[in-house]
DNA sequence: CCTGTAACATACGGTGGCGTATGGTAGGCT
DNA sequence: AGCCTACCATACGCCACCGTATGTTACAGG
């Protein structure tokens, strides 16, 4: 047994702030390198000495921050979900009625398409650890969006339907936007999309409520 | 040179029909192989030596029907592309109004969710010749489903644009089902997703067109 | 200045996979 | 029967990668 586990966390070992200026890389530096690799060429490029190669360091340093490989897919994991608890933890609170939804059309249109977040789908097809934990984020995010719907006039059974539609037209636009780049950059378009399927949802289910500003 | 090219195709060698009951394959085993290993695994899970232990044979075997792995791959994505043209060829003429809607339905709701055009997708992320390919398949689905909205009552870029929404939303699903029994072994609901997507469409575009029944 | 330890580097054995070289076999043709 | 050839097996060299063992450096505290 060589090295210590990282159960707390290596105190100091700044990645940026220790005022030495370069040298010395914690666990999370390893880390955000292994979601870079993840989000651009898929989990199984995620190598413990590609890394080190693109970190300019041996694999020694790696094993001393994780005893393992599959640890430092795991802090990945962990990493990721933590990401997307605490993107919709900062905005589920403070909300003003229909407003809501134009705020939220406006930060998935505007927080990228994502290539990290389809590769970790993608990822969770070998994993089944992997896919429960999606699952869960999934169930939050179109849970989330339902509950925009309902503040918007949707009933509550009609509410979670048209979340799950909106979240699943998401998906996919996410899904092709990565082989279109016509898709990517004109990211007013997933806005359009999803604006114009609640209208449309609106419309069928006879709605009078605040509409969606079109912007 | 040991081996010579596939360029035709390798002409008896029975996959089971040539009457010898076994032995002996074809190229179009291999490329069977591979894809099942692609829609289970994902393409880096697509290794020559893995195959013929799949397969029960040696690497002897694969390198006189292949030159290389690249080879097999190419041969993959033909096969995937041809059905996936073929798929469509089948079913583009053969129509009756607002019938094919209800058709085009069935057939996706029943195809199964995919697993092999899921992973394709994903493939096509880490190979710009496989996404070209791929954009150019997507391109033939929207514009399939755009044409049947058409005949529905949509009017020119209303069928355009919403049969882009159709598709996305049938995307997200096929991602989504990947990871969520529930979506996969209820096939009605991607049915009823766009079924409900194109009456609330129409609805807002004031469609009095002949509405797709809801079966 | 000496020592300990955190954070590396270097070197190694082992595995799995690619592609090649070459040998073996079974069935059709003459 | 002999031979050719399609199809496959065996054996090899090579490389990428995993994990381990152990040497090396920087710095902190006494």
């Amino acid at each position: 047994m060589a090295h210590t586990k990282v159960d707390g966390k290596p105190q100091v070992t700044g990645g940026s702030a220790s005022g030495n200026g370069k040298r010395q890389l914690s666990g999370q530096d390893w880390v955000r390198a292994g979601l870079t690799a993840l989000a651009n060429r898929g989990i199984d490029a995620v190598r413990v000495e590609v890394l080190a190669r693109d970190l300019a360091v041996s694999k020694g340093s790696f094993y001393w921050h994780f005893s393992t490989r599959e640890e430092l897919l795991a802090a990945m994991l962990d990493s990721w979900e933590r990401g997307e608890v605490d993107w919709l933890a900062t905005r589920a609170d403070q909300g003003e009625a229909a407003e809501r939804w134009g705020r939220l059309v406006e930060m998935v249109a505007g927080s990228g398409y994502s290539a990290l977040a389809a590769a970790v789908f993608d990822w969770s097809q070998r994993d089944p650890k992997v896919a429960e934990r999606v699952r869960e984020v999934e169930a939050r995010r179109v849970g989330y969006i339902a509950e925009v719907l309902r503040e918007i006039g949707f009933e509550g059974r009609e509410a979670e339907w048209w979340g799950e539609a909106v979240y699943l037209l998401y998906l996919g636009w996410v899904n092709r936007a990565q082989r279109n780049q016509e898709l990517r950059e004109a990211p007013r378009t997933v806005g359009n999309f999803l604006s114009r399927l609640v209208l449309a949802a609106a419309a069928l289910e006879g709605q009078s409520a605040a509409r969606p500003r079109k912007k």
